[in-house]
DNA sequence: TCAGCCGAGTTACGTTGCTTCACTAAAGCG
DNA sequence: CGCTTTAGTGAAGCAACGTAACTCGGCTGA
């Protein structure tokens, strides 16, 4: 898209080049170490220069920081979106449960990413509140907001569990015209199934469900997220809506 | 209840108080500074101490970060024990709300403790798998599932709304002897019930409900935890039965 | 072509925090 | 009263962050 602008900007591209593998090479160390935590110098060392050489790239560790999370929100943005697409759009459900299985799959693959998000801010380092980050957070509940919408807009929609939405919860939703496709009680059961698939995601890429099997683990998380699916109503597909929630008929993850 | 065995052991009180001392000063300095990150320089600076003194305590940063999880998680644990006991046992729902509540505003409270006890692994700091942490571990869990095998014991629970359980599911819950009071469906509906709980807690947190009013947050919060319970079978209470799971019914957290 | 610019990368350095070690001093104990 | 035990200190080593001054090589414009 901007390769118009000019005659190919050379010595930038070396530049990004450069600045991409220390992304990389950063999230390799996170991912070797298990930690979010990066050293300057390792991330020199593997790349074969001198850690002062890193600060041409980025001014300090907090902005390299900042850039991996904006990474990391539009990587798991386009994990839940392309997910999400390869489903038939008729298949209200069916979308649902992609999207929420390439969550879950991110966060279990990058687990140092997935903390970078949605964790506390690493030490040492503030938060942007103002910044390139804050644009990018809301992308992975958006793809999610967009199936609600898509769906909503087709007429797709049943009635949530709950159908009740209180006014303060109201009036929130009234203001993000954003949203504003969605009925506010959808709207609602969209973050309840958020927050349920968050919930089982973290607990499992964080270790607390690993006393159970790995089958376990899927046959849990699955029973979870059709449950969650079922109470915001998202209607089953057709061969899927015989029988009541049943984990066990769809295939793995 | 170590009284007796000793003529009351005067050097180690001192010590205990120190130790105390210096969990309460890292605390305190998480908090201001909001992370988990912990210099012994300033720990000791605000103790009136020299950094060195603290390795009579704790042999490096590590065994201090294992001192403060092991806590957390008894803290968790007891804040839920608590709330849950204060509610009549004949109100199940209420106990689960109850319960519920606490773990969020400990959560809100302390997301420095929250972060440690459900976060990565602080940078620099190995999970030990065998340690004190483990057996603390499942506290937190093990209060709730200890409300709903009271509520099963009485015959209070009504079948889960999901109610097939994957055999790789009831396998593993087989094994844990410790629930085995609870019938596998509600042993699948509890764990969905507390990923609904914990993801909702660490989405709001973390920050990530922060574009919604408290108020709304609240609402949120209770609609998300009332779906959980009624989804899971714990029967509401005569007075709240009547209606549809409605959290503007419920008096504020 | 070549003089100069520009930016990548280096070495040298100051700072801070973790941690060890040797030592002091005070408190408990026989 | 003298021995032991232990809290705490100062000095020092080490590693990582970040800065500053310098080098070197490729690109550019007259």
């Amino acid at each position: 898209m901007t390769s118009v602008a000019g005659p190919i900007p050379r010595r930038e591209r070396a530049r990004a080049a450069t600045v991409d593998e220390i992304k990389a090479t950063a999230l390799e160390l996170m991912h070797e170490q298990g930690t979010t935590d990066v050293r300057f110098t390792d991330i020199a060392r593997v790349m074969g220069m001198t850690p002062p050489a890193l600060y041409r790239y980025f001014a300090d560790r907090d902005e390299l920081l900042v850039a991996l999370i904006t990474d990391a929100y539009n990587d798991l943005g386009d994990a839940v979106a392309a997910a999400r697409d390869a489903v038939d759009e008729e298949d209200i459900r069916g979308r649902w449960i992609a999207a929420a299985g390439a969550y879950r799959q991110w966060a279990l693959r990058e687990p140092q990413q997935f903390s970078l998000i949605f964790g506390l801010p690493v030490p040492g380092f503030v938060a942007p509140q103002e910044g390139p980050t804050t644009e990018a957070a809301s992308r992975a509940l958006s793809q999610l907001a967009a199936m609600f919408a898509d769906a909503s807009r087709r007429g797709r929609l049943d009635p949530p569990l709950v159908r009740t939405v209180p006014d303060s919860l109201r009036d929130c939703v009234a203001e993000e015209q954003k949203f504003s496709d969605i009925a506010p009680e959808s709207f609602q059961a969209m973050l309840h199934a958020w927050a349920s698939l968050h919930g089982i995601t973290s607990l499992e890429a964080y270790g607390h469900l690993d006393w159970m099997d790995p089958e376990a683990r899927d046959a849990l998380f699955l029973g979870q997220v059709r449950l969650a699916a079922q109470t915001a109503g998202l209607p089953a597909d057709r061969d899927a809506a015989a029988t009541e929630v049943d984990p066990a008929a769809v295939p793995g993850t």
